[in-house]
Formats: structure tokens, sequence, C-alpha cells
DNA sequence: CAGCATCCATTCGGATACTG
DNA sequence: CAGTATCCGAATGGATGCTG
């Protein structure tokens, strides 16, 4: 078990933690199911080409469940598996870090072009 | 201060997590420096190129320190600065996660391909 | 509403060769 | 040893237009 050996299946998952379009669309589907179009709604800038990609994606790894309704017009549910949660609970953590830690990092950069 | 934002500087710190290069850098910096040699060596299918330039972003970002030893041969060493580690632990989850749910994953993989 | 298909600009990153 | 510079193919992902 070697994260850093590229054809280990951790990197894989690792990858997938790494996707941005895969860690917003987690964050987003915190505290119950989210259709299609509020998640596009959610996630400002994300194109319809990558949502539902990226959600298929999710969908293969097991981490969300894809729910259709037979109703006009249709309606897709889109919920968090016992994985997914698992894994939302870690991505919380991870947001937590970035908003708690922008400020050191922006005048660590500043300090950094000020010297070069 | 909103991760959903393309422009809210959280994202960035977001993308940076994101970044599998830094991600396995900032893992094989675990108890203590590593020289540039080291890291190419642990990170087996990293290229010089992405090497030099993840270092430099992760520099940048107060991440990483970087340290010239002025002897012949060169010798650099870089080491977690104290934000580095605030991040590292959290990667260290992630890497257990992925380690532990590698399983799950592939078999969700396996179910999902078998039905389409 | 929730997508899929296609085209295409941009970016990423590997390979290679060279240097203080 | 620890990089830098350049080239270039591959992949990413946005825009657009169409469909059940």
């Amino acid at each position: 078990m070697d994260v850093y050996a590229k054809n280990c299946p951790s990197r894989q998952v690792l990858d997938r933690i790494g996707d941005t379009w895969s860690v917003l669309i987690l964050l987003a589907l915190t505290g119950g199911p989210r259709r299609y179009s509020q998640l596009q709604a959610t996630i400002a800038d994300i194109s319809p080409k990558m949502l539902t990609q990226t959600l298929r994606g999710l969908e293969r790894d097991g981490l969300v469940t894809r729910t259709v309704h037979a109703v006009v017009p249709p309606r897709v549910d889109y919920a968090l598996t016992a994985l997914g949660v698992s894994l939302h609970d870690l991505l919380e953590s991870m947001r937590v870090w970035a908003e708690g830690h922008i400020d050191d990092v922006e005048s660590a950069r500043a300090a950094y072009d000020r010297r070069s």
C-alpha cells in the first residue's frame, strides 16, 4: 500500500479526493439530497458537462446515489452514501482548514513575491 | 467566505490541497527535512520539472522552507513550516482514509461497471 | 429539468537537453 | 546535485446546440 506509486489503487482514491469538482459536490451534499439544478446553483461556475461527468464518477465510486423520479418535469436527486458521508467529514475538515488559513497563505505569498 | 465561489481565496487553498503532487510532497516531508533527490526517489514518477515547480508553489504559500547549503556538491533541504505541519496532519488523515477505503471504492466500481 | 454530443482553446505535464 | 529551458503531445474542461 503505497500512495507514492503511480499504479497503486490508493493513489486513485487520492486523485479523486484531489479533484476540485468532486470535493465541492460532496461538500454541497451536506445535510441531505440535492437536485441536479440545486447543485448547479450552489456551485456557481460549474458547467453542466463537468457536473454530470463528476457526478457519474462519484456514483461509480460508491460515494453518491442517483435517484431518478418518474415525473414531469424530470427530477433527479443526488445523496451521499455511507461511504460518501465518511469522506465528507474529512472534506469538511479541509474546508475549515482552507477557510481558517487563507490569511496565512496570502501573507506568505505576498512576502514571497516581495522578495523576488 | 465561500468555497463555491471561483474567486474566493479559500478556493485557491482548496485547489492547492487538491493538487496531487503537492499532497504527495507534503506527505513525503513527514518526520523531518528531505533533500531534493530524496523527494525525487520517494515519489517515484515525478519529473524534475514538476518537483521543482510544485516545491516553489508550496514555498510561496508558506507551507515548506527551502534551505540551500553552500557546499559542493550542492545540497538543498526542504522542510515543513508550522503551517505546513498543520496541513500535513489533515493530509495524513486523507491518506489513511484512502488506504482504508480502496476496497469499498473498487467493489463499488466493479458493481457499477457490471450494471452498465 | 436534466442531461448528452461535439468542437475547440487552454493547460498540464512528460521527455529531452543543458548548466552553475 | 539541483536545478533550468524548450518543445510538444495529451488531457482537461468551457461553449454551444440538441433531446427525452
